[in-house]
DNA sequence: CCGGCGTATCGACAAGCATCGAAGCAAGGA
DNA sequence: TCCTTGCTTCGATGCTTGTCGATACGCCGG
């Protein structure tokens, strides 16, 4: 949590920020990547995670009130189960303003996840 | 199951094989689009996965017996019943040749996840 | 045709997970 | 100070899934 000014979308900025693990095609994940890889895909692994992380990165200036998204056909409590699975894993950060919490996509992540696939153009 | 040549790494050939959603940036998703995307997500969700995706992708020849691959701490049983995951989700493609399965990564695969994260450059 | 080897399927069990309603906590307005 | 609104946590429940041993299937050599 150290900026607040999102200006664009935090996705594939950061540019150099790899946090994560060797490409997944440069040879046999070790266990202990492949433990921490394998928890970066099973946040993403939920229809319910994933319609909310795309209203969080497609939301204007990057972040979204937890009130913005919260319409994805589940019960609130269970959206509120789901936001805090995609922070534990790392995907999202949360900040509460007054009354709203805000969550962001963490901006390292997706460029984490290209430099996984072995995407350096 | 239509091509058996492989001559390269599978991964990241294709160019424009796109065969699954939009750009998870590009605007919220579709409850349809979001349960195809975590269906691949959820595929890989797995350690024992990862590391079976991992050591084909890096095999050479993009390709790997069911023997060669089939050391990662878990029992044969387990071993194929991943696979199997592996396979229904479109990641892999098996061939019989003998006595041997051999397990290729899905060409289409690995660019349809680039796609998702949008980097297109 | 038969025995051995490489894989796949089956059935069972334990652990994990998504979901809900109820209750708790934080912030702001009357 | 109370009440309302936004969000999180708690406890329970039913379904999914990773794992195994046992078994079945497919292919080849003798």
């Amino acid at each position: 949590m150290s900026k607040s000014e999102v200006v664009e979308l935090p996705v594939l900025q950061g540019g150099d920020a790899v946090p994560c693990c060797p490409p997944i095609t440069a040879g046999e994940l070790s266990p202990a990547d492949a433990e921490k890889m394998a928890g970066m895909f099973k946040a993403l692994s939920d229809p319910v995670r994933l319609r909310l992380f795309s209203k969080i990165a497609s939301h204007p200036g990057g972040e979204a009130c937890v009130c913005d998204i919260a319409d994805v056909g589940v019960s609130q409590p269970t959206v509120s189960h789901h936001l805090k699975k995609l922070r534990e894993a790392g995907l999202l950060t949360s900040e509460r303003r007054g009354t709203w919490v805000y969550y962001q996509v963490a901006p390292s992540v997706v460029a984490a996840m290209a430099a996984l696939l072995d995407l350096r153009g």
